[in-house]
DNA sequence: TTAGTTCGTAAGGTTTACTAACAAACATGC
DNA sequence: GCATGTTTGTTAGTAAACCTTACGAACTAA
């Protein structure tokens, strides 16, 4: 017991303990030292795949590892196939000259396959670095239930035979409730409950497959490709309406894997339109595309398109205004029809959350459309691979 | 190149690296063996922590470490005063009776600080466990600025005058925005902007400091202690209306540091108060505790004081639905004055929220209060130091 | 030609956790 | 009472992972 006033833990207890430093997190399994090899490895592949070509001496200095340990690891990746020497540095200065490495991303392909969309199935192979190398797409004709089952696969089996190069993996979006292990939850569209599509996909093609929500899957897609930040929010319109959180760099799954599913929230409190969930004036009801789509061409000869829009936007404006407060969200991205999107519609949007939020919180908040198009969803499954397979997103 | 068709990347890339398997993450900085002990070293502390008296068996078997390294983890937390061995254990069973171990708890104490009170500074001394052991308080008496910062280090030291044991930290919880150094960037009601308040307490007082915005440092709180889930939302409604969120068992920040800060989000499309801020209808103007106790005693003689807590309680409730939904959030729990929250208020609210999202994906949604009372935030405050100083929580 | 720089590798040491084996201390059954 | 079996915690030795130190190779610059 000694005595207060004293300059508080003495001697033992001096630094936290490594993983503990600053952030508040909750050890829940033992790492062995192995573990520490798999993350260095998948920090190596990390650092080549965004940065491209570099020596083992760069790869050394940015990553903070030992020139011998990052020598050790390079050997190993390149027994593996997946790095190759790509010859000698050009630029001139003293020393011996450096041997430059890269990702081989010519080694592997990855398939990937986008669910979301209303009648068709849509896939393709693409390279390592998230480019389209070849598409297929098959119909989907009204199939639910082991049917739309039996034409996911035969997708994935016309894509298998598409590729020119070993397959990496397989990354499939779908609509509905996703949970972790690729069981397909809920997809009324579908009529998927409980369809464990990641296990039937990966049985049946012998290869690794990862099963996600179709937003979810884009927001990474975003995230990787479109040059946006760590915390970021994906709001997919088309038949539906849903969204994916990306937050700290970390996709969000929610409780019941339903983060995102903001279509039947119930937006402002003035009424609106009765949705199939039974609800009054849920977002989908302002912003679906059939929807929207139906009440332009209603109105096309009294009233103007814009108004329609920009009051949709409005609407989902309001529905982002508490979200974007409570997460402080910096970047929120629109997915779809760009016709209808790219306009009053987010324009309306951004000016009524400005309205409804402090600004000082995120003056610099960026609404604006995903710069990946219709491919999104394809894309997007190619990162889940890579970042399941490699570490590498 | 081979050719299409073959059963995807054969030999070399078998299994996803340690780290990233399942999970999508971005490996950033190198992790060394020694970083792997650490986070060990925390295991076992948060084993015992949660679990109480243990042998070392004990650990070995629910840790997944063997006995040899847990004797070794062991030995070195006992040289360091954390672990004390506790005596045998008494179940009679064969073979070589148990020792057993457990934190020494009264090895230390915490230091914890609650500045989000309007008019009082209050602070106490913790014991590991979060169990509050003396208190002390200093009037605030309209301080701002440096003023109020010499309080808080007043306080401060009259706390370390009373621990009675080493000390192993200080936590505080203040309001406003607070980034991750313990930097207060913004906070209006004491006069700070740019306040490096963990730096100063932390030189000042020669122990590690941990400074974070009150909710959220709330939320740890009844995380820790009010055994709730690890998505959870805690809303503080007091002068001012914030909150803190905890997802996936993780603070969030936000990408200014102002995630939960909700309280001048507007509520609803029908109108609503002029708000401070210049907004009309702001969730402040509907729920801050001082406008609810002057609506209530304007409206004494006429109306009923429940319906005006109602009515607040559905705002909140408009609130809460997106970001309810958006999340996936199953727990919300609220914080504050228990005679205007805790009745027809609450009740509006989980009405509210219901018939606003989507059932089906958090059927069994809970909403109620803390049970941690007004302390939440003083105990918040061991969390932190406990979650920085020993990886426990 | 000499000096200095940079790259990649080799050799050897430290840390970490593992497996194998064992002594200590107990209950149980004959 | 004594052998048998069980559980605990430790000792000894091994494998993996990273480090430091040192060195040869290959280049520029003076």
């Amino acid at each position: 017991m000694q005595t207060a006033g004293s300059t508080a833990a003495p001697e033992s207890p001096t630094r936290p303990p490594g993983f503990a430093t600053g952030r508040v997190l909750r050890p829940s399994t033992k790492v062995l030292p192995e573990h520490a090899r798999g993350h260095n490895r998948s920090l190596v592949l990390q650092t080549l795949y965004r940065a491209g070509q570099q020596s083992r001496a760069d790869l050394a200095r940015s990553t903070g590892l030992t020139r011998v340990t990052i020598s050790d690891l390079v050997a190993e990746l390149m027994a593996e196939g997946l790095l190759v020497e790509t010859g000698q540095r050009a630029i001139i200065r003293p020393g011996k000259p450096a041997t430059l490495l890269d990702i081989d991303r010519g080694a592997f392909q990855i398939l990937g396959i986008d669910l979301s969309e209303h009648t068709i199935f849509r896939g393709a192979v693409l390279d390592l670095d998230g480019r389209i190398l070849s598409r297929s797409e098959i119909p989907l004709a009204g199939s639910t239930g082991a049917d739309a089952t039996a034409k996911v696969i035969a997708l994935a089996e016309t894509l298998r035979g598409m590729a020119t190069a070993p397959i990496l993996g397989m990354g499939v979006g779908s609509p509905g409730v996703v949970d972790l292990g690729g069981v397909v939850l809920a997809a009324p569209n579908l009529g998927w409950s409980g369809e464990e599509l990641q296990a039937t996909l990966s049985a049946r093609l012998s290869m690794p497959v990862v099963v996600a929500n179709d937003a979810n899957v884009a927001v990474l897609a975003e995230h990787s490709f479109g040059d946006a930040d760590s915390d970021l929010m994906l709001v997919k319109v088309g038949h539906g309406v849903g969204a994916g959180l990306l937050l700290g760099g970390t996709p969000l799954f929610g409780s019941r894997f339903a983060a995102g599913e903001i279509g039947h929230v119930v937006v402002g409190t003035d009424g609106g339109t009765q949705c199939a969930c039974g609800k009054v004036g849920c977002l989908e009801t302002w912003l679906a595309t059939p929807r929207l789509e139906a009440a332009i061409a209603a109105a096309a000869t009294s009233a103007d398109p814009d108004t329609i829009l920009r009051e949709a936007g409005q609407r989902l404006g309001i529905a982002l205004s508490p979200v974007v407060g409570a997460l402080n969200l910096a970047e929120v991205v629109l997915s779809g029809p760009a016709n209808l999107l790219d306009g009053p519609l987010l324009e309306a949007t951004i000016e009524t959350i400005r309205d409804r939020t402090m600004a000082e919180f995120h003056g610099n908040l960026v609404l604006r459309m995903t710069t990946l198009g219709e491919d999104i969803v394809l894309r997007g499954s190619a990162v889940m691979v890579l970042s399941g397979q490699l570490g590498v997103s």
